[in-house]
Formats: C-alpha cells, sequence, structure tokens
DNA sequence: TTAGTGATTGTTAGCGTTACCATAACGCGA
DNA sequence: TCGCGTTATGGTAACGCTAACAATCACTAA
C-alpha cells in the first residue's frame, strides 16, 4: 500500500537508484532529474521505508530507553534530557515502561534487541536485572545504567551518591532535634534503596544513635507503598518523631495516611525524602529532600552512551557519581526549634 | 555481528527456513529437530530481526504516540492508558515528545510514518498541525486525535467538554463571590484553548458578567507562561479577584509569581484551573479544578486506533467526549465567605 | 581519429526474514 | 512392487532499500 522508491522511479521515469541519490542529497544526480525526481516524491507523498534503509545500512539511529515509571517526577526529566541529547546527536529514543517489573523490563530488552537499536539506557529494576543483561555485555552491547547499580555487572553508569545523600538527611534530621527517625526503604533488591538505608544507618552512627529494625520498614516506592507503611509504622508506640522515606512518592503516600490519622508535617512528625517533587516544589515548597539532577543524568547517561556506541569509550567502564543536594524546606523542622513529642 | 537465523540454522544443521519455523512456533518440525534448533537459538543468544520481519510481513506491531509534554501531570497518564491498552493488543508503543513545536511535531510523524507505525495517536500541537495530518488522512492512515480537535480535519478523537469544564469552573468562581475573574489562555491556536475561553465567556454570561479583554491573558501553557501572564495581571488595577488559568502547569507558574509579589492564595486572590496535578492533590488539596481523566484518553485512544487499524471502524470518523469533572478545594473560596478586596 | 576523462545513470546483489512451492523420505494398502 | 498421501525439510523469491560496480554518453587532448 505505502508508495515505494519503485513508484517514485517510475513515474520520474528513473532507476529506483537515482531516486535514493536524490532522497539521501548524493551528488552525481543531474539537476533537471533530481527536479523531476522531488516532484514526484511531492507528488506521491513518498516517506522512506526506514526499516529497509536500517536493514541494509545496519544502523537504526535509534537507542532504547528503560525507566521504571515515567510518570515519576524524578524520571520525567531522566527522560527529557536523554531525549534532547539523544536528538542533538541525530538518535531517536525508544522509550519503555517496565513499572520496575523483571518479566516487563526482561521483555522491552527483547525487544528493543529485535528492534536493533544501537545501544541501551537502563534504569534497572533491581539486582536481578543482570540475568537479563549479562548476554548484552558479552556480545559488546552499547549499554549504560542509570540511577541504579547491579552488583557485579561491569558497565557505565551514571549515579548519585547515595550513601551520603541519605547521610545528610539524617544528620539534618538529627541536628533539628530528631532522635527516633523511622526509615521506609525499598526491597534489598535495589542499589538505591541499600544506598539510602546505609546512608541513614551512617548518619545515626555518628551521632551514636543506635540503629533499630523496628524503625526501618522495607516497601515499595510507590505512593501505595508508603501509604502502607505509614500505616504500619504507626502502630509503633512511643512514634518516630521523623520519617525518612526513600523516595518522593513514598514520602506522598506516607503524606496521605498521615493526613487521614489527623497527624500533622511537621508539626506532630517530620518528614523528609530523596527525589524532589517538581511540580509541587513550586506550589508549596514544603517537603525537605535530597534532589537529584534528573535531566543531567538523562543528558550524561545519553553522551556516555553515544561514546560507547561510536568506539570512542575504551574498554574500561565509566562511572559517573553525582552529587545530590539537600534542600532544607519546612517539612521537618518545627518552629520551636524541637519536634513534638 | 549479531546473530543471524543462518548462525542458529548453521549451528543447528538444518536450513533456515526451520530454524525460522522453530521462532514462530509453526507445526511440522519434528521434535528431535526443534529440541536441536532450540538449544542453537540459547546458544548463540539469537534475538530475531524485527526489521526484516517487519519488511517481509509488512507490520510493525507498533503505533505512535505524539504529546506536547510527557512531563505534564496530565498526559503522564494518558501515556500510561495508551501504552498498557497498546501493550494488552501486542503492541508497542513510540513516544515522542513534540514540546508543542509543529516543526518538531512535523518531523515526528515523518519518522512514525518511516518507521511503518501501523497508527498513531497524537495529541496535536494545534490547529497549523492540520497540514502534516492531512495526507495522512487522505493516504487513510490511521489516526486518532487525543485531547485537542483540529478544524477541518476529519477523523477520530476523544476529547473533553472543554466548553462545559470552563463553565463550570468560572460559575464556580462567580458562585463564592468573584466578579472581577483574570483568564489566562493558550494561544488561540490551541482548540483546548479556544473552547475554555468560550466556556469562560458563558460562564460569566450567564450571569451577566461583562468580559473584559483587559482580564484575558494569552500565553503559553508551560509553567514560565503562568509566571509571566501573572507578571502582566499585577500590572491591573484593580486586582482581578480571582484567576482562571487554561491549565495546571500555568497554575502552577502563577502561583510562582503570585507566591513572590507576597500575595497568598485563596486570601488575595482565587485560582482555579482546568487538569488537575496528580501528585500535588494528595500532598495538599489545594487547587480548585477542572480534572480531566487522562488514562481513560489514552485507553480509549487507543482503542480507536486498534479498530481502524483493524478495519473494524466504518467510514465515519467518531468522537469520544469525555466529561470534565470540577473538584472544589481550597484555592478560591476564602473562610469568610467573601474574596478579599 | 581514438583513446581517455568525467559526469550521469543503471544493474546486480544482498541486508534478515518469511511465503510459497518443491522435494525427499516414509509408511501403507493393493 | 507400485503409487499415494503424509510429514519433514529445503530452495527460491521477495519485502524496500543502498553499496558497489558497470555502462553510457559527451567531450577533450593527442
Amino acid at each position: 500500500m505505502p508508495v515505494t522508491l519503485r513508484d517514485v522511479a517510475q513515474k520520474a521515469g528513473v532507476s529506483a537508484m537515482t531516486v535514493s541519490r536524490v532522497v539521501n542529497g548524493s551528488s552525481g544526480v543531474d539537476a533537471e532529474t533530481q527536479r523531476r525526481v522531488e516532484e514526484a516524491i511531492l507528488a506521491l507523498h513518498y516517506i522512506p521505508n526506514r526499516l529497509a534503509r536500517s536493514l541494509v545500512s545496519q544502523q537504526t539511529k535509534t537507542i532504547g530507553l528503560i525507566v521504571p515509571d515515567v510518570v515519576n517526577p524524578f524520571f520525567a526529566p531522566v527522560v527529557r534530557g536523554a531525549e534532547t541529547t539523544a536528538r542533538k546527536a541525530g538518535y531517536r529514543v525508544l522509550l519503555c515502561n517496565s513499572e520496575g517489573d523483571l518479566r516487563l523490563e526482561r521483555e522491552y530488552i527483547e525487544d528493543l534487541v529485535s528492534h536493533r537499536v544501537e545501544g541501551l539506557l537502563l534504569a534497572p529494576a533491581g539486582d536481578h536485572s543482570r540475568l537479563a543483561l549479562l548476554p548484552l555485555l558479552k556480545g559488546g552491547f552499547p549499554l549504560v545504567l542509570l540511577d541504579r547499580a547491579v552488583p557485579e555487572t561491569d558497565c557505565d553508569i551514571v549515579i548519585s551518591d547515595n550513601v551520603a545523600g541519605a547521610k545528610k538527611l539524617t544528620e539534618h534530621l538529627i541536628a533539628v532535634g530528631h532522635r527516633r527517625i523511622a526509615h521506609f526503604t525499598d526491597s534489598d533488591d535495589v542499589s538505591t534503596g541499600r544506598d539510602r538505608l546505609e546512608g541513614y544507618r551512617q548518619g545515626l552512627a555518628t551521632s551514636g544513635i543506635p540503629a533499630s529494625d523496628d524503625l526501618i520498614f522495607p516497601t515499595t516506592t510507590d505512593r501505595m507503598g508508603g501509604y502502607r507503611a505509614a500505616q504500619l509504622m504507626l502502630e509503633l508506640d512511643p512514634l518516630p518523631t521523623a520519617i525518612f522515606t526513600v523516595n518522593n512518592m513514598t514520602a506522598l503516600g506516607a503524606m496521605q495516611a498521615l493526613r487521614e490519622r489527623g497527624i500533622s508535617v511537621p508539626e506532630d512528625i517530620g518528614l523528609v525524602c530523596f527525589d524532589d517533587v517538581e511540580h509541587l516544589a513550586v506550589l508549596s515548597p514544603f517537603l525537605t529532600v535530597v534532589d537529584q539532577p534528573g535531566e543531567t543524568f538523562g543528558s550524561l547517561g545519553a553522551q556516555l552512551l553515544f561514546e560507547r556506541i561510536s568506539g570512542k569509550a575504551g574498554n574500561r567502564s565509566r562511572r559517573i557519581v553525582l552529587q545530590a543536594d539537600l534542600i532544607v524546606r519546612k517539612s521537618c523542622c518545627v518552629n520551636t526549634g524541637v519536634p513534638a513529642r
């Protein structure tokens, strides 16, 4: 059904090759011929078939990007950063949403490879993503990890210093007077979760506060996870005076649960988290957070990937650690300077 | 470099055709042969080349989705809805971000067509998208518009009743006592902007309030647009007692500008808008809005598209109008019942 | 004149896959 | 033993495109 090169060639009274030359702007086509061909292209609304083109040229000018959640205010700018950088390099991005699900992620990886993307940007679902990545790595497939590390998987990565960030956050809580701090953490399978938990522990340790497992609530990193963890936490007696959640969505969920119980932040309990919530920060600068530069993750990741693709990247794998900044707002430090209870 | 069907065939000691049969689960392959082939596939990490496959089968099992802004809390669920529905139908989605830019949009459309997507879901940048769409429509290409109509362009569409929604919002403002209401509107090129402006006018008209052009501020629908419009509006004397912005991002920008001037909402001025801001609604249920069901836009749109693709969709174009719901929160109705000033 | 030069265009093959038809091998009844 | 259907497998062409080479032509220098 769609118009092909041959259709154009026939209409213009030339060979397919000549049309191809015109389409690709190659030199060595007579001006008059070129005009006739261009006329035919316009008349027929011819659009080249990239499948065919890629098949012969062996390059698709496409990279894949898999994130656990496009909607998350942290990943959204990551996507944008990657896309912008890719565009500048003449590449397009195939975007996939793994929902943090290993099986879905695996499917998407296969899918992208089968689409012959020239490289892959991946914010992995967790440590077990390793199984899907190993064959890629073994085959020398250009791959850059974003945001999350995968143990024993040696490849380029853009990540932030989660331990330091979490430690900063914890120390801040302690500095404003909190001693009993709950932590909502991700499943043990995700490096960011582990690192932030470690930062939390270190933060407590430097102040000589014992870390109690009772205060650590493993959960999922979506809003529901925060909601559930908060409900569990609310059983505690005495209640913690502050919560440090592993990411932004979890904090929102916690917030929701607290509100439902009539517990207000920061009057009754402090709340801090990793990752900012962009739009929210504008409307009511409220949550104290450690903010990661999402857009930079995306653009740096894409840059690393393109270096890999073009073979400019040597054998050793590169590791970029970005700084995460503490943004102190109002969600943990009560006005009296001392937390309630 | 990548492994092909022939490599597998050679390894398994069979012809390419046999491997193809195994890969596609066709019958008529000896159990023992099948085992050998499967072994070879696994050993070689063979992944079929979808480019080649699509080239011969003439179907890519892929649809395109173009939105003006993935990051916008309204479009994010649209994307998710479309993707989920597509997945269920065995399709994948190529997601593109037009940034509301006509040229970029046009490029993406060409790109997607050249990728031979089987259909296109488009939230158009504006009326002028028409030029890019006409050739598609003429060629019978499956196309479904989302959220925004394009005049004189007859095709399937999922849209909400913007006039009614805007009217409701305006009437609500009037009901709580506002009479001098500013409206931040989109460029005249976008149907949603026009319709909401029309709703605003109708809302005023039913109460016999004259609509003054001085109160209407055309701007862009991002945060910066809202910010700038608010700055212009602040020159007005007397100040309006309420603002109705054309979408969520514009409201956030306005909010920002107001805060910077020390003007608080709703005490000093009321603020309402179209589209909710999901995460924000949880953390502090504040903005009074007309909420559109984003996910439904995406999934219904995808459904329409698949009916089109499979030819089940007759000749006439379908138009689905969704209801937009007024959610009354705190951003326009002051506690005293009377707006300031 | 005659090969030589350069500019323009065409021909052929192949990218990796599948549809379609051909072939081979086997068993089975007559 | 032959013929026939049945099952398993292979060969060939084609999808739309481009790389590489081949052909054609006008024209020029010797």
